[in-house]
DNA sequence: TGGACTTACTGAAGCGCTTAAGTCACTGTG
DNA sequence: CACAGTGACTTAAGCGCTTCAGTAAGTCCA
């Protein structure tokens, strides 16, 4: 049986003394192999297995380095209502496979009451370089990215001087969307919008209340959807406008139902995700209305909840593994001491499927 | 404006200069301000802001303590896979908030080649603990950890000695699953079984292939599965097994169909993972076959999917948030020096929601 | 044959912080 | 008044590694 009194693990120090070296050259063993002769690194391999020496210690590396080796993601909510939402997963991934898995750790930072992790999380996060996810305007983590001169990418939200921002062309996808539903004729619509208070349940919210959301998407989003039904002549103020909180599948259920019941005059729902609009597929089973004869419903980002969905969504797609690519490259041109570019907008696309139709097609609305 | 010059950050040292007292005192102005009069403390701090000192550096300050303040998780695969899987996002909630936020970070480790992230991912990582969720017995990673003498929690496989254990009776709750089956009447029964093997592309496999899954969990379940069957006088060897791998829903719909196609006798489909279950209820309508009058149906894991479903799903329930708490309050265990109690074993029990019936209920079976 | 290179390694100065132990001036006490 | 006790700092020894500027010996070429 292998001794295993707890006694400290060895070190650089130890191999070297082990070898008859100097520690230089047990580091230059593990770093730069070119920088020795194979036989002695040999010989260095070996006295490090012999003693237990598993290689330098990451934290000893990074501090004589400078450098952490890490990026941390800054979340919105905890774990499990961020990754609720499928985009995060796929944009996470094509994110962690651009920069060079195994060059740079990951570190989740989960976030808390305002939106992003605790100042105190960022002030801790051994990391160079921060990622804010769809972060509010009013996040206290931003400032704190700041105070530690981080530099920092921006996927979506908030727009920041100074940081590499990626996004997409959410105005855009949003004016797509309300235009097609205009054009199917549609005159009575409603919005399903995500978060735009913090602190608020869901529910009602006026006009003037949503357009205030420090959520920049939330904003865009609805100005794209407000401009067009303006332009068709439709008296805004009218749009009835619901909040859900907290990506919260059964709430999001109960919302819709409510904001459904509330509301049976309307013909059509502008929603603010695919996730929301799933929600009000199945609000709207539940209220025997058929879609899309009895209820048109338009989602946003085409992830792949919109396909599975019964009828298939009618959607905005955006490109989720670009934006996460992009957004890998961002961080290693900070990391590499280059200034942030300008903020990159990637295009939004309408994807018609089986959940959108003229608006008379059922007339059979109560 | 600010001067930016790129003029090295001032570290402790500079803001005791600042102040005029000793470095020491700096460090416990943030560390143990009963150390210092209350006075001092905030000269300290007030110069620590006009310097634009943000506080301690954590990598420096982990060295110092010696210990790197993150858990990382290593996952078996990369991180769109492994978060497609709904059950990841529950635990790993569970698991962050059960390990006090703030005072650990957590790094993920995306899987690679052979299941579990790269051995130099692991040499590189900076973490005090490391938690091997769901990973294959032949995972390299695993020597990785034990070679840095890194404490181990593990969620639910592979079972080794000297980790901390948490899982669920996934033997249980597998016989649970094809009891009500067969009590059902059920015996030409499929199973639809998730990475027995490596490297493998999916398809049918036979039993003693998949008994040799390196995957503990696996085993469990097809020996929990099969002891039931044979107990009940079926012959196991006839038991057609399908494996299913990476968790891709359009190839596992597309299996599932296939598997459908092969063996048109089958009256009940045992499922390794509610996923699989989802998507043999796809393949099942795209077939044409009626849930559960055609086809009975028995999920696992009881994750949100399973009620999402149509028909809802029958399906062996775990508990997800107890095992990610478990898990966080095993990994503080090791993390205060304390040894692994015993594998922690969590009961399994079986839902019956809608897509099981009597073998003869529809017989309409082609 | 001697100067210019190259190869193979060493010395030592950090990287920025924590913390145990020590100092020193005061305070209260019998 | 001597002395233990306390509060408020300081000293200095690490934590374990990287890396730059040497140094010494060996190689090459004119």
């Amino acid at each position: 049986m292998v001794n295993v009194t707890r006694r400290r693990r060895p070190t650089l120090d130890d191999v070297a003394a082990a070898v008859g070296v100097s520690r230089a050259t047990v580091s230059n063993a593990y770093n730069r192999p070119d920088q020795l002769s194979a036989e002695l690194r040999a010989r260095v391999l070996e006295a490090a297995k012999r003693l237990g020496y598993a290689g330098p210690n990451p934290v000893a590396r990074s501090l004589a380095r400078s450098q952490s080796g890490a990026i941390a993601f800054m979340l919105d909510a905890n774990l499990s209502i961020a990754f609720s939402d499928p985009a995060l997963s796929i944009t996470l991934d094509a994110f962690a496979t651009a920069i060079a898995p195994g060059e740079h750790a990951l570190v989740l930072l989960p976030g808390g009451v305002d939106g992003g992790p605790k100042v105190e999380q960022v002030m801790r996060a051994q990391a160079d370089l921060m990622v804010s996810y769809s972060l509010s305007d009013k996040a206290s983590c931003l400032q704190a990215v700041r105070d530690r001169g981080l530099p920092l990418v921006v996927i979506d939200e908030p727009y920041l001087p100074g940081a590499a921002v990626v996004g997409i062309d959410d105005r855009g996808g949003a004016e797509a969307a309300a235009r097609h539903l205009v054009e199917l004729g549609h005159r009575r619509i409603g919005v399903l919008a995500q978060d735009c208070m913090y602190g608020f349940p869901g529910g009602r919210r006026s006009r003037v209340e949503a357009e205030g959301s420090p959520f920049r998407i939330n904003r865009e989003r609805l100005a794209g959807y407000l401009d067009v039904l303006a332009a068709a002549g439709i008296d805004v103020d009218s749009v009835p406008i619901w909040e859900f909180t907290g990506m919260d599948r059964e709430k999001a259920v109960a919302g819709a139902h409510t904001a459904l019941t509330e509301e049976p005059g309307l013909t059509a729902l502008l929603c603010m995700s695919d996730e929301l609009a799933s929600a009000a597929t199945t609000a709207a089973r539940h209220l025997g209305l058929r879609i899309p004869e009895d209820l048109s419903l338009v989602g946003f980002d085409d992830t792949p909840t919109a396909r599975l969905l019964e009828p298939p969504l009618t959607t905005v797609r955006q490109d989720l593994l670009a934006k996460g690519r992009i957004a890998g490259e961002l961080a290693l041109r900070l990391l590499s001491g280059r200034k942030a570019p300008k903020p990159t907008k990637l295009p939004t696309e309408l994807v018609v499927r089986s959940s959108t139709a003229p608006v008379n097609a059922g007339a059979k609305r109560r």
